[in-house]
DNA sequence: ATTTTATTCTGTAAAATTTACGCATTGTAA
DNA sequence: TTACAATGCGTAAATTTTACAGAATAAAAT
């Protein structure tokens, strides 16, 4: 959606492909030099950075939706996602937004009861991407993009920072019950690598002795016979996740006691 | 909703009130003679059960429509109310309905581009209730309710049987992170009666000293000078919940390690 | 009044898990 | 060859979880 053509049929015509009402929202999480990211896009007209969201297709399931739009910005297909919440509480995104702003902001014509205009509820989801994978592609709405740091992160558009602090607490508790990992490191990573990807999502020290020993305990990772070389220091093991493993505690959960 | 004047007005203008698209699906959970039932309503015409859904407002926030549809379905105004996944991704529900399917069933003209025939998303909630002091209100689509055991759901209509399981899982998952028994249990209970409670709930056996031991070492209840007669046998001893740390546990999660 | 029956209530030892911590190893640069 | 900086491994202490049995009690039956 580039020329003005294409973003004049969505504008006008966009309701008779997209479900009104609802939009996807993702939070994509990255992961660089010891970083935790999250991706945002700059709005034309509006200053300011917004989610890379979309709409969901009439007939398209809304799984499918999510992995689209995720696939459109981002041209990654091979990821962690996940539905989170659905925001519908927002007093401002409760307003019908009026089509003056339209005019002014992007210098499109809308009419007043244009779809687009109309309360709009917001589902979450969080991806788990590998930073290096991703190239990202803007619209007409947006203009360019950029990896903020979550402790870092500016007034989003549309009222979303909630969305965005609700994917980090779900992030950080889900971490607790799922392996966390595959989606966001190289295939084969060392120790120091992942148990600083934990330490950064968490947001506090683990011991890295008990650390990778309740990894290896729970069968999530494997030794492999190759190390790395990482300059003038001692060569670290590579390791990789036993896939089995893996899905099936993504599937059943960690699950502590009672 | 009960007179023929009103149903034709929602039918034909409810989208000037309603949002489209979207509709709040609850799942309630209710206590009963140590089961865990669900509420189900029984459809006019479509000779099934449902679960007592609605619309949400154009105006309205998203929690407010959901704690208003509870409230009007079973008069309730103080229970546990928590939203868990949007469904989407049924191919029977990407579907649009048809305009014949509402004169044979219910005896009502559609047009054929009425919003209730097109789409829609289900936000699924679920809810925990004092099952003795629900008092179930029926509408002119819905002609009967039944308290359903768990463990003996029958079909349900428009594709939601996906819903009640996705419940059931949620609601057992987050009983190991979060206290649960508040809205479920009468405000003063035995140690035998939580305990039945989360037996049911998780559907296994757990040993009746450590269970709780565990609640009062969390400090999730505490004794109280009372106790209940049930007859022939020694008196329990009442409990109650410590409602600060029970709030804090639901805020927090009762977190368990890495 | 005594016995029987069904249910509540309490404590402790063993096992498992988590936490804390120190030092030898290793790959390069100096 | 030495120094440095980071990896890698093992063990003891503390905590938590699990397993398990018998005394107490309320009322009904004898």
């Amino acid at each position: 959606m580039n020329t003005l053509e294409e973003v004049n049929d969505f504008v006008h015509n966009g309701h008779q492909e997209y479900l009104p009402h609802v939009s996807i929202d993702p939070v994509i999480f990255g992961y660089h030099q010891q970083k935790l990211k999250i991706l945002l896009l700059r709005w034309k007209g509006l200053d300011g950075w917004g989610l890379p969201g979309g709409f969901i297709k009439r007939r398209e399931l809304l799984s499918q939706a999510a992995y689209r739009i995720l696939h459109e910005k981002t041209s990654l297909s091979d990821l962690f996602l996940q539905q989170f919440h659905v925001f519908g509480d927002s007093p401002y995104r409760v307003q019908e937004r009026n089509a003056s702003e339209y005019k002014e902001k992007f210098g499109l014509e809308v009419e007043p009861n244009n779809w687009l205009l109309e309360r709009t509820l917001s589902i979450g989801y969080f991806a788990l991407v590998d930073y290096s994978k991703v190239s990202v592609t803007t619209d007409f709405f947006t203009e360019d993009y950029h990896w903020f740091d979550v402790s870092d992160i500016p007034p989003i558009l549309f009222d979303q920072n909630e969305t965005v602090e609700k994917a980090l607490l779900t992030l950080r508790l889900q971490i607790y019950h799922q392996p966390i990992g595959y989606n966001l490191l190289p295939e084969k990573f060392t120790i120091p690598e992942i148990h600083t990807l934990y330490e950064t999502i968490l947001g506090k020290e683990l011991d890295q002795r008990n650390f990778s020993k309740k990894l290896i305990a729970l069968g999530l990772i494997k030794k492999l016979d190759e190390r790395r070389s990482i300059g003038a220091h001692r060569s670290p093991y590579l390791y990789q996740f036993e896939k089995e493993q893996y899905e099936h505690a993504l599937q059943e959960g960690i699950v502590h006691t009672y």
